[in-house]
DNA sequence: CGTTCCCTTGAGTAGTTTCAATACTTGTGG
DNA sequence: CCACAAGTATTGAAACTACTCAAGGGAACG
Protein backbone atom coordinates (compact mmCIF):
# COMPACT_ATOMS: atom_id res chain seq x y z
CA UNK A 1 0.00 0.00 0.00
CA UNK A 2 2.84 2.24 0.88
CA UNK A 3 4.14 1.80 -3.10
CA UNK A 4 0.45 2.63 -3.51
CA UNK A 5 0.83 5.95 -1.69
CA UNK A 6 1.10 7.60 -4.88
CA UNK A 7 -2.25 6.90 -6.41
CA UNK A 8 -3.61 8.49 -2.95
CA UNK A 9 -4.60 12.06 -2.79
CA UNK A 10 -3.36 14.12 0.25
CA UNK A 11 -6.64 13.61 1.66
CA UNK A 12 -7.15 9.85 1.04
CA UNK A 13 -3.85 9.30 2.26
CA UNK A 14 -4.68 11.33 5.99
CA UNK A 15 -7.74 8.89 5.62
CA UNK A 16 -6.07 6.09 5.82
CA UNK A 17 -3.18 7.34 8.60
CA UNK A 18 -6.34 8.21 10.63
CA UNK A 19 -7.13 4.26 10.45
CA UNK A 20 -4.23 3.31 12.06
CA UNK A 21 -5.58 3.33 16.15
CA UNK A 22 -2.47 1.53 17.63
CA UNK A 23 0.99 1.23 16.83
CA UNK A 24 3.88 -1.11 18.41
CA UNK A 25 7.39 -2.23 18.01
CA UNK A 26 8.31 -5.81 17.79
CA UNK A 27 11.15 -7.13 18.20
CA UNK A 28 12.85 -9.71 15.50
CA UNK A 29 11.58 -13.02 14.84
CA UNK A 30 8.11 -11.95 16.87
CA UNK A 31 5.55 -13.85 15.09
CA UNK A 32 2.46 -11.43 14.50
CA UNK A 33 -0.38 -13.65 13.50
CA UNK A 34 -0.45 -17.01 13.44
CA UNK A 35 -1.72 -19.45 10.41
CA UNK A 36 -5.52 -19.96 11.41
CA UNK A 37 -6.37 -16.82 13.65
CA UNK A 38 -9.04 -15.04 13.12
CA UNK A 39 -8.66 -11.35 13.34
CA UNK A 40 -10.27 -8.07 13.77
CA UNK A 41 -7.86 -5.59 12.97
CA UNK A 42 -5.08 -5.39 9.24
CA UNK A 43 -1.84 -4.57 9.63
CA UNK A 44 0.63 -1.90 8.61
CA UNK A 45 4.12 -2.28 8.61
CA UNK A 46 5.51 1.50 9.23
CA UNK A 47 9.28 0.61 10.17
CA UNK A 48 11.15 -2.76 9.55
CA UNK A 49 10.43 -5.58 7.53
CA UNK A 50 7.55 -8.54 7.40
CA UNK A 51 7.42 -12.15 6.31
CA UNK A 52 4.36 -13.85 5.28
CA UNK A 53 5.42 -17.98 6.12
CA UNK A 54 3.76 -21.10 6.48
CA UNK A 55 5.57 -23.41 8.96
CA UNK A 56 5.68 -26.98 7.07
CA UNK A 57 7.27 -30.28 10.33
CA UNK A 58 10.39 -28.55 10.39
CA UNK A 59 10.80 -25.82 8.06
CA UNK A 60 9.80 -22.90 7.66
CA UNK A 61 8.84 -21.42 4.03
CA UNK A 62 8.39 -17.88 3.28
CA UNK A 63 6.09 -16.98 0.69
CA UNK A 64 6.19 -13.12 0.38
CA UNK A 65 8.24 -10.11 1.65
CA UNK A 66 6.85 -6.95 2.86
CA UNK A 67 8.18 -3.49 3.35
CA UNK A 68 7.53 -0.19 5.03
CA UNK A 69 4.14 0.70 3.84
CA UNK A 70 2.82 -2.28 3.15
CA UNK A 71 -1.24 -3.50 4.55
CA UNK A 72 0.13 -7.38 5.11
CA UNK A 73 -3.30 -9.36 5.89
CA UNK A 74 -5.73 -7.72 3.65
CA UNK A 75 -6.88 -10.70 2.55
CA UNK A 76 -7.58 -11.67 6.26
CA UNK A 77 -10.07 -8.55 6.21
CA UNK A 78 -12.37 -10.49 3.45
CA UNK A 79 -11.45 -14.18 4.73
CA UNK A 80 -11.16 -13.28 8.20
CA UNK A 81 -9.37 -16.52 8.46
CA UNK A 82 -5.04 -16.22 8.05
CA UNK A 83 -3.91 -19.38 5.82
CA UNK A 84 -0.25 -18.51 7.01
CA UNK A 85 1.80 -16.88 9.49
CA UNK A 86 3.12 -13.19 10.01
CA UNK A 87 6.37 -12.72 11.34
CA UNK A 88 9.17 -9.76 11.84
CA UNK A 89 12.47 -9.74 10.68
CA UNK A 90 14.63 -7.68 12.12
CA UNK A 91 12.76 -4.72 14.90
CA UNK A 92 10.16 -3.55 13.01
CA UNK A 93 7.68 -0.72 13.86
CA UNK A 94 3.85 -1.54 13.16
CA UNK A 95 0.16 -0.14 13.33
CA UNK A 96 -3.63 -1.71 13.32
CA UNK A 97 -6.59 -0.84 11.92
CA UNK A 98 -9.70 -2.27 12.79
CA UNK A 99 -12.03 -4.53 10.19
CA UNK A 100 -14.94 -2.63 11.19
CA UNK A 101 -13.76 0.96 10.28
CA UNK A 102 -12.29 -0.38 7.35
CA UNK A 103 -15.21 -1.52 6.41
CA UNK A 104 -17.07 1.66 7.28
CA UNK A 105 -14.22 3.90 5.43
CA UNK A 106 -14.58 1.58 2.52
CA UNK A 107 -18.38 2.35 2.31
CA UNK A 108 -17.82 5.89 2.14
CA UNK A 109 -14.66 6.08 0.55
CA UNK A 110 -15.02 3.73 -2.88
CA UNK A 111 -11.57 4.46 -4.63
CA UNK A 112 -10.28 3.88 -1.63
CA UNK A 113 -11.76 0.63 -1.49
CA UNK A 114 -11.07 0.05 -4.74
CA UNK A 115 -7.50 0.48 -4.29
CA UNK A 116 -7.31 -1.48 -1.23
CA UNK A 117 -8.62 -4.56 -3.61
CA UNK A 118 -5.87 -3.46 -5.71
CA UNK A 119 -2.93 -4.08 -3.30
CA UNK A 120 -4.20 -7.58 -2.93
CA UNK A 121 -4.30 -8.26 -6.80
CA UNK A 122 -0.78 -7.31 -6.63
CA UNK A 123 -0.06 -9.55 -3.91
CA UNK A 124 -1.38 -12.14 -6.54
CA UNK A 125 0.73 -11.18 -9.12
CA UNK A 126 3.80 -11.38 -6.82
CA UNK A 127 2.52 -14.58 -6.72
CA UNK A 128 2.28 -15.63 -9.95
CA UNK A 129 6.00 -14.23 -10.53
CA UNK A 130 7.27 -15.99 -7.58
CA UNK A 131 5.83 -19.85 -8.66
CA UNK A 132 6.65 -19.28 -12.03
CA UNK A 133 10.41 -18.20 -10.83
CA UNK A 134 10.46 -21.11 -8.68
CA UNK A 135 9.63 -23.57 -11.71
CA UNK A 136 12.43 -22.18 -14.13
CA UNK A 137 15.19 -20.38 -12.38
CA UNK A 138 18.30 -22.17 -10.18
CA UNK A 139 18.77 -21.42 -7.08
CA UNK A 140 21.57 -18.87 -7.85
CA UNK A 141 19.26 -16.93 -10.25
CA UNK A 142 16.30 -16.95 -7.48
CA UNK A 143 18.13 -15.43 -5.32
CA UNK A 144 19.39 -12.73 -7.59
CA UNK A 145 15.74 -12.47 -8.78
CA UNK A 146 14.78 -12.05 -4.80
CA UNK A 147 17.68 -9.30 -4.68
CA UNK A 148 16.11 -7.41 -7.28
CA UNK A 149 12.03 -8.00 -6.58
CA UNK A 150 13.53 -6.52 -2.85
CA UNK A 151 15.55 -3.76 -3.61
CA UNK A 152 13.00 -2.80 -6.23
CA UNK A 153 10.36 -2.59 -3.82
CA UNK A 154 12.32 -0.25 -1.23
CA UNK A 155 13.36 2.00 -4.00
CA UNK A 156 9.58 2.41 -4.39
CA UNK A 157 9.56 3.64 -0.69
CA UNK A 158 12.51 5.53 -0.73
CA UNK A 159 14.69 2.98 1.29
CA UNK A 160 17.18 1.87 -0.82
CA UNK A 161 20.74 3.15 -2.06
CA UNK A 162 22.01 3.62 -5.63
CA UNK A 163 24.14 0.59 -5.09
CA UNK A 164 21.97 -1.92 -3.09
CA UNK A 165 19.97 -1.81 -0.18
CA UNK A 166 19.98 -3.18 4.00
CA UNK A 167 17.98 -5.13 5.61
CA UNK A 168 18.10 -8.00 8.23
CA UNK A 169 18.11 -10.93 6.20
CA UNK A 170 20.24 -14.10 7.05
CA UNK A 171 21.31 -16.64 4.96
CA UNK A 172 19.31 -19.11 6.44
CA UNK A 173 16.39 -16.51 5.64
CA UNK A 174 17.32 -16.64 1.85
CA UNK A 175 16.86 -20.51 1.76
CA UNK A 176 13.86 -20.25 3.08
CA UNK A 177 12.81 -17.77 0.53
CA UNK A 178 13.85 -19.40 -2.51
CA UNK A 179 12.89 -22.85 -1.40
CA UNK A 180 16.44 -24.11 -1.09
CA UNK A 181 19.33 -24.86 2.15
CA UNK A 182 21.05 -22.85 3.72
CA UNK A 183 24.15 -24.77 2.92
CA UNK A 184 23.72 -24.15 -0.45
CA UNK A 185 22.56 -20.79 -0.61
CA UNK A 186 25.72 -19.68 0.91
CA UNK A 187 27.51 -21.53 -1.79
CA UNK A 188 25.57 -19.27 -4.62
CA UNK A 189 26.05 -16.32 -2.90
CA UNK A 190 29.69 -16.90 -3.26
CA UNK A 191 29.15 -17.83 -6.81
CA UNK A 192 27.24 -14.83 -7.43
CA UNK A 193 30.26 -12.51 -5.37
CA UNK A 194 32.64 -14.55 -7.84
CA UNK A 195 30.65 -13.55 -11.07
CA UNK A 196 30.43 -10.43 -9.70
CA UNK A 197 27.11 -9.80 -9.43
CA UNK A 198 26.07 -9.33 -6.31
CA UNK A 199 27.54 -9.11 -2.71
CA UNK A 200 25.47 -10.31 0.30
CA UNK A 201 27.19 -9.94 3.43
CA UNK A 202 25.13 -10.18 6.80
CA UNK A 203 21.66 -8.18 5.07
CA UNK A 204 23.88 -5.83 3.51
CA UNK A 205 23.40 -6.32 -0.59
CA UNK A 206 25.93 -4.42 -2.60
CA UNK A 207 25.63 -4.36 -6.92
CA UNK A 208 27.68 -2.28 -9.20
CA UNK A 209 25.61 -3.24 -12.49
CA UNK A 210 22.03 -3.89 -11.91
CA UNK A 211 20.85 -4.40 -15.27
CA UNK A 212 23.53 -7.26 -15.31
CA UNK A 213 21.85 -8.58 -11.77
CA UNK A 214 18.53 -8.78 -13.37
CA UNK A 215 19.28 -9.68 -16.55
CA UNK A 216 21.12 -12.84 -15.27
CA UNK A 217 17.79 -13.46 -12.72
CA UNK A 218 15.52 -12.75 -15.75
CA UNK A 219 13.95 -10.02 -13.54
CA UNK A 220 11.09 -7.73 -14.93
CA UNK A 221 10.11 -5.54 -12.47
CA UNK A 222 6.16 -5.03 -14.50
CA UNK A 223 4.83 -7.41 -12.45
CA UNK A 224 5.79 -5.04 -9.48
CA UNK A 225 3.38 -2.41 -11.20
CA UNK A 226 5.14 0.82 -10.34
CA UNK A 227 2.85 2.91 -8.38
CA UNK A 228 3.14 5.48 -11.69
CA UNK A 229 1.72 2.07 -13.66
CA UNK A 230 -1.57 2.06 -10.99
CA UNK A 231 -2.13 5.55 -10.98
CA UNK A 232 -2.65 5.12 -14.98
CA UNK A 233 -4.90 2.00 -14.77
CA UNK A 234 -6.86 4.20 -12.35
CA UNK A 235 -7.58 6.52 -15.11
CA UNK A 236 -8.21 3.73 -17.57
CA UNK A 237 -6.07 4.95 -20.59
CA UNK A 238 -2.89 2.43 -20.73
CA UNK A 239 -2.05 1.65 -24.01
CA UNK A 240 -2.62 -1.91 -25.70
CA UNK A 241 0.27 -3.86 -25.42
CA UNK A 242 -1.31 -6.60 -27.59
CA UNK B 1 -16.79 -18.31 -8.27
CA UNK B 2 -18.49 -21.81 -9.56
CA UNK B 3 -17.45 -22.86 -6.17
CA UNK B 4 -18.86 -20.08 -4.39
CA UNK B 5 -22.55 -21.01 -5.66
CA UNK B 6 -23.53 -21.79 -2.16
CA UNK B 7 -22.76 -18.74 -1.02
CA UNK B 8 -24.94 -17.03 -3.30
CA UNK B 9 -28.48 -16.88 -3.07
CA UNK B 10 -31.21 -17.58 -5.39
CA UNK B 11 -31.32 -14.24 -6.70
CA UNK B 12 -27.69 -13.30 -6.42
CA UNK B 13 -26.62 -16.40 -8.79
CA UNK B 14 -29.45 -15.08 -11.62
CA UNK B 15 -28.07 -11.77 -11.20
CA UNK B 16 -24.80 -12.93 -12.39
CA UNK B 17 -26.05 -15.02 -14.79
CA UNK B 18 -27.81 -12.16 -15.77
CA UNK B 19 -24.26 -10.59 -16.49
CA UNK B 20 -22.67 -12.53 -19.16
CA UNK B 21 -23.83 -11.25 -22.91
CA UNK B 22 -22.44 -13.24 -24.94
CA UNK B 23 -21.34 -17.35 -25.01
CA UNK B 24 -18.40 -18.99 -26.95
CA UNK B 25 -17.40 -22.17 -28.06
CA UNK B 26 -13.85 -22.53 -28.10
CA UNK B 27 -11.74 -25.61 -29.46
CA UNK B 28 -8.73 -27.12 -27.91
CA UNK B 29 -5.11 -24.90 -27.24
CA UNK B 30 -6.76 -21.55 -28.32
CA UNK B 31 -5.58 -18.62 -26.66
CA UNK B 32 -8.45 -16.58 -25.01
CA UNK B 33 -6.83 -13.51 -24.17
CA UNK B 34 -2.83 -12.31 -24.20
CA UNK B 35 -0.67 -10.78 -21.46
CA UNK B 36 -0.85 -7.37 -21.68
CA UNK B 37 -3.80 -7.45 -23.29
CA UNK B 38 -6.34 -4.71 -22.17
CA UNK B 39 -9.94 -6.37 -21.29
CA UNK B 40 -13.50 -4.89 -21.05
CA UNK B 41 -15.09 -7.26 -19.75
CA UNK B 42 -14.53 -10.35 -17.80
CA UNK B 43 -14.57 -14.30 -18.66
CA UNK B 44 -16.36 -17.04 -16.91
CA UNK B 45 -15.99 -21.03 -17.84
CA UNK B 46 -19.14 -22.83 -18.04
CA UNK B 47 -17.79 -26.08 -19.54
CA UNK B 48 -14.07 -27.23 -19.92
CA UNK B 49 -10.35 -26.46 -18.52
CA UNK B 50 -8.96 -22.78 -18.38
CA UNK B 51 -5.48 -22.35 -18.05
CA UNK B 52 -3.18 -19.50 -17.18
CA UNK B 53 -0.02 -19.39 -18.30
CA UNK B 54 3.06 -17.25 -19.54
CA UNK B 55 5.48 -17.72 -22.04
CA UNK B 56 9.02 -17.72 -21.40
CA UNK B 57 11.09 -18.37 -23.87
CA UNK B 58 10.70 -21.54 -25.45
CA UNK B 59 8.81 -22.93 -22.55
CA UNK B 60 5.36 -22.09 -21.42
CA UNK B 61 4.47 -22.26 -17.78
CA UNK B 62 1.18 -22.86 -16.27
CA UNK B 63 0.42 -20.81 -12.98
CA UNK B 64 -2.95 -22.01 -12.41
CA UNK B 65 -5.78 -24.07 -13.86
CA UNK B 66 -9.73 -24.00 -13.84
CA UNK B 67 -12.89 -25.62 -13.51
CA UNK B 68 -16.00 -25.38 -15.01
CA UNK B 69 -17.82 -21.90 -13.04
CA UNK B 70 -15.07 -20.10 -12.29
CA UNK B 71 -14.00 -16.50 -12.94
CA UNK B 72 -10.66 -16.62 -14.48
CA UNK B 73 -9.87 -13.20 -15.26
CA UNK B 74 -11.32 -11.03 -12.16
CA UNK B 75 -8.05 -9.64 -11.50
CA UNK B 76 -7.79 -7.88 -14.59
CA UNK B 77 -11.44 -6.22 -13.74
CA UNK B 78 -9.50 -4.43 -11.18
CA UNK B 79 -5.91 -3.93 -12.79
CA UNK B 80 -7.15 -3.80 -16.43
CA UNK B 81 -4.12 -5.33 -18.11
CA UNK B 82 -3.40 -9.54 -18.37
CA UNK B 83 -0.50 -10.48 -16.42
CA UNK B 84 -0.83 -13.61 -18.07
CA UNK B 85 -2.30 -15.66 -20.79
CA UNK B 86 -5.16 -17.20 -20.63
CA UNK B 87 -5.61 -20.50 -22.69
CA UNK B 88 -8.62 -23.22 -22.99
CA UNK B 89 -7.71 -26.73 -22.66
CA UNK B 90 -9.49 -29.18 -24.46
CA UNK B 91 -12.75 -27.86 -26.02
CA UNK B 92 -14.66 -25.16 -23.76
CA UNK B 93 -17.45 -23.01 -23.50
CA UNK B 94 -17.07 -19.75 -22.20
CA UNK B 95 -19.13 -16.47 -21.55
CA UNK B 96 -18.48 -12.49 -21.07
CA UNK B 97 -19.66 -10.11 -18.68
CA UNK B 98 -18.57 -6.54 -19.55
CA UNK B 99 -16.17 -4.79 -17.08
CA UNK B 100 -19.22 -2.18 -17.31
CA UNK B 101 -21.92 -4.43 -15.96
CA UNK B 102 -19.64 -5.92 -13.40
CA UNK B 103 -19.14 -2.47 -11.56
CA UNK B 104 -22.74 -1.39 -11.92
CA UNK B 105 -23.50 -4.75 -10.68
CA UNK B 106 -21.32 -4.47 -7.76
CA UNK B 107 -22.48 -0.96 -6.88
CA UNK B 108 -25.78 -2.44 -6.31
CA UNK B 109 -25.10 -5.55 -4.75
CA UNK B 110 -22.44 -5.19 -2.21
CA UNK B 111 -22.46 -9.17 -1.12
CA UNK B 112 -21.84 -10.08 -4.54
CA UNK B 113 -19.20 -7.23 -4.68
CA UNK B 114 -17.38 -9.13 -1.28
CA UNK B 115 -18.01 -12.33 -3.24
CA UNK B 116 -16.30 -11.24 -6.10
CA UNK B 117 -13.08 -10.13 -4.16
CA UNK B 118 -13.18 -13.38 -2.23
CA UNK B 119 -12.53 -14.84 -5.27
CA UNK B 120 -9.43 -13.49 -6.23
CA UNK B 121 -8.45 -13.51 -2.66
CA UNK B 122 -8.87 -17.44 -3.07
CA UNK B 123 -7.06 -17.69 -6.30
CA UNK B 124 -3.78 -15.45 -4.12
CA UNK B 125 -3.89 -18.35 -1.45
CA UNK B 126 -3.76 -20.98 -4.29
CA UNK B 127 -1.16 -19.59 -5.45
CA UNK B 128 0.68 -19.20 -2.03
CA UNK B 129 0.49 -23.40 -1.29
CA UNK B 130 2.22 -23.62 -4.87
CA UNK B 131 4.68 -21.60 -4.59
CA UNK B 132 4.81 -23.37 -1.08
CA UNK B 133 4.71 -26.94 -3.10
CA UNK B 134 7.26 -25.78 -5.60
CA UNK B 135 9.59 -24.78 -2.57
CA UNK B 136 9.46 -28.30 -0.60
CA UNK B 137 8.08 -31.21 -3.00
CA UNK B 138 10.16 -33.35 -5.43
CA UNK B 139 8.44 -33.69 -8.87
CA UNK B 140 6.23 -36.96 -8.27
CA UNK B 141 4.90 -35.13 -5.10
CA UNK B 142 3.42 -32.16 -7.24
CA UNK B 143 1.85 -34.40 -9.23
CA UNK B 144 0.26 -35.71 -6.70
CA UNK B 145 -0.62 -33.00 -5.07
CA UNK B 146 -2.10 -31.24 -8.40
CA UNK B 147 -4.36 -34.67 -8.70
CA UNK B 148 -5.43 -33.28 -5.18
CA UNK B 149 -6.09 -30.36 -5.83
CA UNK B 150 -8.25 -30.80 -9.56
CA UNK B 151 -9.54 -33.32 -8.12
CA UNK B 152 -11.06 -31.22 -5.11
CA UNK B 153 -12.00 -28.94 -6.97
CA UNK B 154 -14.08 -30.64 -10.06
CA UNK B 155 -15.54 -32.38 -7.13
CA UNK B 156 -17.09 -28.80 -5.92
CA UNK B 157 -19.01 -28.30 -9.04
CA UNK B 158 -20.18 -31.86 -9.60
CA UNK B 159 -17.59 -32.94 -12.19
CA UNK B 160 -15.60 -35.76 -10.40
CA UNK B 161 -16.08 -39.56 -9.42
CA UNK B 162 -15.50 -41.55 -6.94
CA UNK B 163 -12.40 -43.15 -7.48
CA UNK B 164 -11.13 -40.14 -9.83
CA UNK B 165 -11.61 -37.49 -12.58
CA UNK B 166 -11.49 -36.79 -16.05
CA UNK B 167 -9.54 -34.48 -18.14
CA UNK B 168 -7.99 -32.92 -21.37
CA UNK B 169 -4.51 -33.33 -19.98
CA UNK B 170 -1.55 -34.32 -21.52
CA UNK B 171 1.67 -35.29 -19.43
CA UNK B 172 3.43 -31.94 -21.04
CA UNK B 173 0.72 -30.05 -18.99
CA UNK B 174 1.81 -31.70 -16.04
CA UNK B 175 5.31 -30.87 -16.81
CA UNK B 176 4.50 -27.28 -17.27
CA UNK B 177 1.83 -27.18 -14.12
CA UNK B 178 5.06 -28.88 -12.14
CA UNK B 179 7.59 -27.06 -13.39
CA UNK B 180 9.14 -29.75 -14.81
CA UNK B 181 9.55 -31.83 -18.06
CA UNK B 182 7.13 -34.17 -20.12
CA UNK B 183 10.46 -36.80 -19.77
CA UNK B 184 10.67 -36.48 -16.04
CA UNK B 185 6.58 -36.09 -15.67
CA UNK B 186 6.79 -39.72 -17.17
CA UNK B 187 8.72 -41.56 -15.14
CA UNK B 188 7.38 -40.13 -12.27
CA UNK B 189 3.82 -41.14 -13.55
CA UNK B 190 5.18 -44.58 -13.90
CA UNK B 191 6.05 -44.69 -10.41
CA UNK B 192 3.46 -43.35 -9.18
CA UNK B 193 1.38 -46.05 -11.23
CA UNK B 194 4.16 -48.89 -9.71
CA UNK B 195 3.23 -47.06 -5.88
CA UNK B 196 -0.39 -48.26 -6.82
CA UNK B 197 -1.08 -44.65 -5.77
CA UNK B 198 -2.72 -43.31 -8.79
CA UNK B 199 -3.05 -44.04 -12.32
CA UNK B 200 -3.23 -41.06 -15.02
CA UNK B 201 -3.87 -42.33 -18.26
CA UNK B 202 -4.79 -39.88 -21.51
CA UNK B 203 -6.17 -37.76 -18.82
CA UNK B 204 -8.03 -39.77 -16.91
CA UNK B 205 -6.85 -40.16 -13.17
CA UNK B 206 -7.48 -43.27 -11.37
CA UNK B 207 -6.81 -43.65 -7.71
CA UNK B 208 -8.36 -46.07 -5.27
CA UNK B 209 -6.86 -44.96 -2.31
CA UNK B 210 -7.81 -41.05 -1.93
CA UNK B 211 -6.47 -39.89 1.53
CA UNK B 212 -3.04 -42.12 1.04
CA UNK B 213 -2.51 -39.83 -2.25
CA UNK B 214 -3.55 -36.68 -0.39
CA UNK B 215 -1.01 -38.14 2.42
CA UNK B 216 2.12 -38.54 -0.22
CA UNK B 217 1.69 -35.29 -1.85
CA UNK B 218 0.59 -33.35 1.30
CA UNK B 219 -2.12 -31.82 0.57
CA UNK B 220 -4.04 -30.45 3.29
CA UNK B 221 -7.73 -28.94 1.17
CA UNK B 222 -8.26 -26.26 3.47
CA UNK B 223 -6.52 -24.01 1.04
CA UNK B 224 -9.08 -24.15 -1.14
CA UNK B 225 -11.67 -23.02 0.65
CA UNK B 226 -14.87 -25.18 0.73
CA UNK B 227 -18.18 -23.29 -0.51
CA UNK B 228 -19.13 -24.39 3.15
CA UNK B 229 -16.44 -22.63 5.07
CA UNK B 230 -16.94 -19.47 2.77
CA UNK B 231 -20.58 -19.40 3.56
CA UNK B 232 -19.17 -19.41 6.88
CA UNK B 233 -16.93 -16.70 6.67
CA UNK B 234 -19.48 -14.28 5.72
CA UNK B 235 -21.41 -14.94 8.42
CA UNK B 236 -18.25 -14.53 10.50
CA UNK B 237 -18.78 -17.28 13.15
CA UNK B 238 -15.35 -19.25 12.57
CA UNK B 239 -14.03 -21.38 15.39
CA UNK B 240 -10.27 -20.00 16.51
CA UNK B 241 -7.81 -22.41 15.46
CA UNK B 242 -5.38 -20.99 16.94
C1' DC C 1 -1.88 -48.04 -43.51
C1' DG C 2 0.65 -44.34 -42.83
C1' DT C 3 1.14 -39.84 -40.48
C1' DT C 4 0.96 -37.43 -36.37
C1' DC C 5 0.86 -36.76 -31.78
C1' DC C 6 1.80 -38.51 -27.54
C1' DC C 7 4.04 -41.52 -24.58
C1' DT C 8 8.19 -44.36 -23.10
C1' DT C 9 13.02 -45.79 -22.19
C1' DG C 10 18.29 -45.41 -21.70
C1' DA C 11 22.45 -43.11 -20.70
C1' DG C 12 25.03 -39.24 -19.29
C1' DT C 13 25.23 -34.72 -16.98
C1' DA C 14 23.93 -30.93 -14.09
C1' DG C 15 21.92 -29.18 -10.00
C1' DT C 16 20.75 -29.78 -5.22
C1' DT C 17 20.58 -31.82 -0.68
C1' DT C 18 22.46 -34.06 3.32
C1' DC C 19 25.76 -35.09 6.78
C1' DA C 20 29.75 -33.87 9.12
C1' DA C 21 32.98 -30.71 10.44
C1' DT C 22 35.26 -26.11 10.82
C1' DA C 23 35.54 -20.97 11.06
C1' DC C 24 34.00 -16.46 11.80
C1' DT C 25 31.11 -12.54 14.59
C1' DT C 26 28.99 -10.46 18.08
C1' DG C 27 27.62 -9.80 22.58
C1' DT C 28 28.34 -10.97 27.54
C1' DG C 29 30.49 -11.80 31.87
C1' DG C 30 34.75 -12.38 34.23
C1' DC D 1 40.45 -6.70 27.78
C1' DC D 2 39.99 -11.48 27.11
C1' DA D 3 37.32 -15.77 26.96
C1' DC D 4 33.39 -17.91 26.05
C1' DA D 5 28.87 -18.90 24.12
C1' DA D 6 25.51 -18.51 20.59
C1' DG D 7 24.36 -17.60 16.29
C1' DT D 8 25.85 -17.37 11.59
C1' DA D 9 28.73 -18.51 7.71
C1' DT D 10 31.81 -21.78 5.12
C1' DT D 11 33.79 -26.04 3.13
C1' DG D 12 34.16 -31.14 1.54
C1' DA D 13 32.34 -35.40 0.13
C1' DA D 14 28.69 -38.48 -1.06
C1' DA D 15 24.02 -39.37 -2.33
C1' DC D 16 19.95 -38.03 -4.46
C1' DT D 17 16.90 -35.63 -7.80
C1' DA D 18 16.02 -33.82 -12.13
C1' DC D 19 17.33 -32.39 -16.85
C1' DT D 20 19.09 -33.15 -21.58
C1' DC D 21 19.88 -35.61 -25.71
C1' DA D 22 18.82 -39.42 -28.49
C1' DA D 23 15.98 -43.01 -29.95
C1' DG D 24 12.06 -45.99 -30.09
C1' DG D 25 6.94 -47.47 -29.38
C1' DG D 26 1.81 -47.04 -29.55
C1' DA D 27 -2.68 -45.23 -30.29
C1' DA D 28 -5.87 -42.37 -32.96
C1' DC D 29 -7.25 -40.19 -37.14
C1' DG D 30 -7.72 -39.61 -41.74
Amino acid sequence: MGRLRQALTHREAGVVEALITRTERVEDGQMLLRRGAIVEHSTILIEGFILRSVQSGEKRHILATHVPGDFVDMHAFALKRLDHDITVLGPALVGYARHEDLRIMMEQEPHLARLFWFSTLLDAAVHRTWILKMGELRVDQRIAHFFCELWAKLEMVGLAREDGFSSPLRQSDLAEITGSTPIHVNRMLRELREAGLVEFRRGRVFCRDRSRLAQFAHFDPSYLYGAGDLAVHDELSVNAIT
